[in-house]
DNA sequence: TGAATAATGTACCGACCGGTATATAATGTC
DNA sequence: GACATTATATACCGGTCGGTACATTATTCA
């Protein structure tokens, strides 16, 4: 252990706060003090753990993928279940995240990637949110070529076309939900769209 | 006409600019020099005109709905084409305006509906957005009620459901174009998307 | 028990925020 | 032309923005 005084705080729990607010408000709507309140520290110590807004945004979206992108992504690799039915339980596994009352509501990335764009972030910001959609896309890409290979998906089809497809359904999601769209419209309207998987 | 020095600027124009400003940095990333700068008028002329930041906001988007939301709905009316055909060049009439280089990127509601429930948005503000959506959601089950009671969908088959499947892949849209998915990409996808018309 | 090191609290920085007071310039009415 | 009326331009308001200097408080190492 080096020398100094050491840390007041539990930098992941705020970390995590951060998170929450960026979520909410996002980075233009986020303020320094909205940060410090919610973190429970003041802006010295911020700065000293995180860096700056910028850097401390980029840390806090990607602690929202680990935390509340990337854990649904199992629904769709487990279980036995038609590719159809999984998509839909991935898909259903978001809708409850985003209309949880307990959580600030849609999704981060959705907002992030809204924010986009708008010459209002700063480069290392944006470049997270698209590096994070990149990913995303990857990895769907990767998983709709490999149910073709198990026969889930006629030949024909093309997982790049799908992999968007399904980004732009979780996209569509998270909008729905900041429209103020209750769980249970959310998940008819699911139900209805993985009728092409 | 009434005594006074007569406008100096041609109030529609400014408005478009005003929104568009809007449509590209949110409500929380424009600030009044942004607006005063693009409308090419100070601020004493803005509030003379506008009211302020929030009753401007609303003027832009209830504006961009006009200009540039309710015109595709036409797509889905006209013509003698399938159902799927009319809600496929629908989207992709959003699609092509999602993408045009000339605007200033993806659909200035969407941005704004992520930006609602930050709390960041004065009250008019998101009551003005929330509006909006309800419009559109009222005016889309009317549209595929009416498509039902000529037979082009089946009797089982729910108008509400439709209309939120449809708002939130216009929504997932402007996600994508957000994140840079050009218009080749997002019509395969709707091509996809429109299977379960 | 110092001395070095690191985190904290306070107080502050210039810049910009949304909004306005005030003075001036331009117009119609009489 | 006098006057009321309206728009413009400038300059300013208190408050907040992101960020930091500085002094103080803890802590480890010697």
């Amino acid at each position: 252990m080096s020398a100094g005084r050491q840390r007041q705080f539990n930098k992941e729990e705020a970390l995590a706060r951060a998170m929450e607010v960026f979520w909410q408000k996002g980075y233009s709507g986020t303020s320094l003090s909205d940060l410090t309140e919610a973190m429970g520290i003041n802006k010295p110590s911020l700065y000293a753990a995180f860096g700056n807004k910028e850097k401390l945004f980029v840390s806090a979206i990607n602690e929202y993928v680990e935390q509340y992108g990337a854990p649904h992504f199992d629904k769709l690799l487990k279980g036995d279940a038609s590719l159809r039915e999984r998509v839909e339980a991935y898909l259903g596994s978001i809708a409850i995240m985003v209309t949880n009352a307990k959580l600030p509501g849609g999704c981060f990335v959705a907002d992030s990637t809204c924010e986009a764009g708008s010459d209002c972030l700063p480069t290392g910001a944006e470049d997270a949110i698209l590096a994070i959609n990149k990913a995303s896309t990857k990895a769907f890409v990767s998983f709709f070529r490999n149910e073709q290979l198990k026969g889930h998906i006629e030949a024909s089809a093309s997982p790049e076309t799908l992999a968007d497809y399904l980004l732009a359904l979780q996209f569509g999601l998270a909008v729905m939900a900041r429209n103020g769209i209750k769980r249970p419209r959310l998940e008819k309207m699911i139900n209805h769209a993985v009728i092409n998987f």
